[in-house]
DNA sequence: AATGAATGAGGATTCATTCAT
DNA sequence: AATGAATGAATCCTCATTCAT
């Protein structure tokens, strides 16, 4: 944390370069396995230089969590600053197909994200999840409780399970675009998108408002 | 994989607690982090033992991971053979039911399995996960196919999605109850079961046939 | 601490072997800048025995300060046994000829407690240093306070000041040995030995009774 | 030692605070521990200065040591200027005063000191060692020969060991001031001035004319 | 003259694995 | 079959030193 003026002094290409470098490591083979010298071969720097950017391997997981969470901020800016006039239903299915696009531009940055989650010894690891919380989930509250407002659903859907059920679906919608053994073999590649309309259809028969 | 037969020679006390530190070794500090050295001393054996047993780290998670999904697969038969006679819904609900108390019984598998999910450098990674999908996830399908021939769900629905929701929803509703952070903070340990009911509502209102 | 055992089952001459090669580093380099690669290449060990024996640099050098403290014990024994029925002053000039021999045949412990005194960040310098001052200082004290019993000393000694000062001077005479920069190039080696009649000259008539 | 005069243009500020910082870590830590990092942290300069003043760590620690010793050479004219017109006697009472004072003031200076004494593998130790010899030890044998030509200590004194012994004294007394291990638990803090008389009295009936 | 980024040798330590007993 | 001592590669990290700006 000290020395990151360092490292913000670089020019932006080689920061990017160690950054890429830094993601794959940590995305590939979690925390703990990944070789802060497999990654300064790939970035083609120094190994001390590492630590004086970042002080220590915590702190340049950090680093390369700050800035995959940023890459994440701008996606969901999009998102959010959509022409909003549509129902919920509609945006759910904007938000998967924004999301699927998403994870196929920075796939590391969805893997860094699950290794967070599985992974216990990553240090700092309830802070970082913390701030993804806090980033990505109070959108989908706000989501469904304008549509409540609207009438869009159904005045008996239990919100927070209905809250749970769409982060766990688009979790996993997502995780499957990066690992396909989660698609069970029925989802290949692309077909992922062509299936956004048939969760829709099912979520708006389980949680929209008759008629 | 060698010496396999050494390891099954032994008297099922010390088998059961060698198995037991392995997976608390694995399931802690995922694959790579996982240290023999501790493993050896939790289980009170030789370190040279492990690799007369298993034959090498690999060897010796292959094990782990055969031995606790035995646990998974008797699990999954009490439910398989439960008195089949309710529609899907119910049967959903003792699923998660069945899920939750497994998940508390043995936390340490469904983390051995996390782990295994988002760890892309585990040895067997392919192999091992097509073994577990081989064993649970073609349930759900069969669950599904024989709900449609009853009628219990309607004819319009999707069915591949409607299989990969289920799955995202249970896998996360089991998740959550190993990592809080998941819930929310709306599903505090005791809390998740309370939430079967809306979760199934939820979903018999998606997938179910009107009437 | 833990494996202490794995290297007290290593055969004497290994053992002492290695003890030899630390005490070398330790003695000369002191805490800090001691190499454990140069020690392990002076022993002719593997590196990663030397964590396995002692756990880490620092319970390598206790092991190494107990091993020596216990071959001062012996020479303190050595004069604490001695035909005890003589004066103080004649006790005084064995003990010094016997610190001489000492130093003389094993300098480097010598400089490791040297080494202790002037190092503030070598670990568990408090703890070791009391346990020196506990096994070689209340010597001198029963000694004066004998004599004192004998009335081979002068009433009006302050007895505080005169332990110090015998301190002082022991200690500087067996460093002399070791480091011949403080001998003011007066005492060449060999000299120290006929000097000690000197020093018990002056000592007797500043501490003894007078007549 | 190569572009001396770089350092020596500084403002007198700068160069203070540079050397303060310097002595302090290479008191503290001793020579191969103290970092060139922290010591420029603690000064607030460049780390490539040190480099650019001092040609390496060897010529920075030989500019502190020279700097300490113009400290030291202050306080002993003090000493030696002093209203000479007293015995030996009175004069090392002085002295051990002057020192506590000395030490009190500067502890870093004697740690450097004694780190000196201590460590073999400073660079270029012998040559420093001889530059402190030469300052302070000459004036105590001097001391000695005015007070033996002025009648104040007994002829039949030896000489060497009477010097030995005076300094082994002030050198162990000012050590006790800054390491108190040494006092032996006698000496706490203050209590060290209240020994000086007692100190003085034996010396003097050890080594002054008797009457 | 001053800066501070870059470097890589070397530090302690951990660990899976081998093998003689 | 069981042990645990031995090994050395790989780990993160520190540091003095160099050099372009």
């Amino acid at each position: 944390m000290i020395a990151k003026t360092t490292f913000n002094r670089l020019p932006e290409e080689k920061k990017e370069r160690i950054m890429q470098a830094a993601l794959m490591e940590f995305a590939e083979k979690g925390y703990r396995a990944a070789s802060i010298n497999c990654m300064v071969e790939k970035a083609g720097i120094a190994k001390g230089s590492v630590f004086q950017y970042f002080g220590d391997k915590e702190g340049l997981f950090a680093a390369v969590f700050a800035h995959s969470l940023e890459k994440v901020k701008e996606e969901l800016r999009k998102v959010r600053d959509n022409p909003a006039r549509t129902d919920i239903f509609t945006r759910l299915a904007q938000i998967m197909h924004t999301g699927l696009a998403f994870t196929r531009t920075y796939p590391l940055i969805y893997r860094l994200y699950t290794q967070l989650l599985s992974t216990p010894d990553i240090p700092c690891r309830d802070f970082l999840l913390t701030r993804i919380r806090d980033e990505g989930k109070v959108f989908l509250k706000e989501l469904l409780e304008k549509a409540a407002a609207r009438g869009e659903i159904r005045d008996s859907l239990p919100i927070q399970e209905a809250l749970f059920l769409l982060e766990a679906l688009l979790d996993r919608f997502l995780l499957a675009s990066v690992l396909p053994y989660l698609g069970n073999g029925f989802f290949d590649g692309q077909n992922l998108e062509s299936s956004i309309p048939h969760f829709i259809d099912i979520l708006e028969k389980g949680m929209g408002s008759s008629r």
